[in-house]
DNA sequence: GTCTTGACTTAGACAAAGTCCAATGTAGGA
DNA sequence: TCCTACATTGGACTTTGTCTAAGTCAAGAC
């Protein structure tokens, strides 16, 4: 995550320890917090932060590329640091609990010439909706 | 569309004025309003109809599988009364503007047993992502 | 080490989207 | 026509996110 920080730091970014923490809670796999999450970490480690600097700092991660916005359910949006690993989302329509998956195929190359309106498409985003083990036995 | 006033009577749907109006806004092809968008569209036909209301129709024709819910944008939700046609979406970045489009392939076959993670898995969404033709000349 | 400055953070007001509730109205069967 | 369970209403409330003015501070200059 350190890489992360050097990373942010090469590209002019002041280090302040409001990011720092924001970046610390992002850290690691299939974590797909909503900014209310990160906010309540965030202020575990470091209490006077702001809910303000967190919606902050999760755009520029945002914007830098460094971390991916999702929203699969109409509310909140969450945050992904995954962003280096292509990957699509399996969501449970029941509790939200969100997995990365991997699927074969490339849906870019899916989509015809005659269906893209002359939109130039740049990105696509595959989620896959059903009910998770705890779920389904409870 | 009396196909679908038809349809939901024979569900046990009482038939309300405001219920009709709604129905009628959402008759269309390529019709992906925002709830607020209906409710204004409502209110021309029907001036005194309630946000609430639009709110539990819309709501009631998503259950009821009429209608899909569709989020693009982590903003409003939108509402696609093309819900009997297989299809995804094709969503401008910079206005928004969403088209139906029809990809070769099926991604729900494309998600190997092992990538399933236990879950029942029902549905999939794919949303292409790009800039449209007229903002792309703008 | 300290100074300076522009970028960063803060609290709180504000806005958009959606939900909830008690009171009132009405569709459709008896 | 009457009844009643279901639908509608308006407004308060919640959640999620944005904006702003004032204060603070990281990091380069000296």
């Amino acid at each position: 995550m350190s890489d992360l920080l050097e990373r942010l730091r090469g590209r002019g970014w002041r280090l302040t320890a409001q990011r720092r923490v924001v970046a610390e809670v992002l850290n690691g796999d299939h974590v797909h917090y909503t900014a209310d999450e990160v906010h309540a970490l965030a202020t575990s480690r470091l209490p006077e932060i702001s809910r303000a600097t967190v919606y902050n700092t999760l755009g520029e991660l945002v914007s830098l590329g460094e971390v991916i916005e999702v929203s699969t359910d109409g509310r909140a949006k969450r945050y992904d640091p995954n962003a280096h690993h292509d990957h699509h989302h399996l969501v449970c329509s029941r509790c939200g609990t969100i997995r990365d998956v991997h699927p074969a195929g490339n849906p870019l190359s899916d989509l015809p010439e005659q269906e893209r309106f002359g939109f130039a498409v740049t990105a696509v985003e595959v989620t896959y909706r059903g009910v998770c083990p705890s779920c389904a036995s409870a």
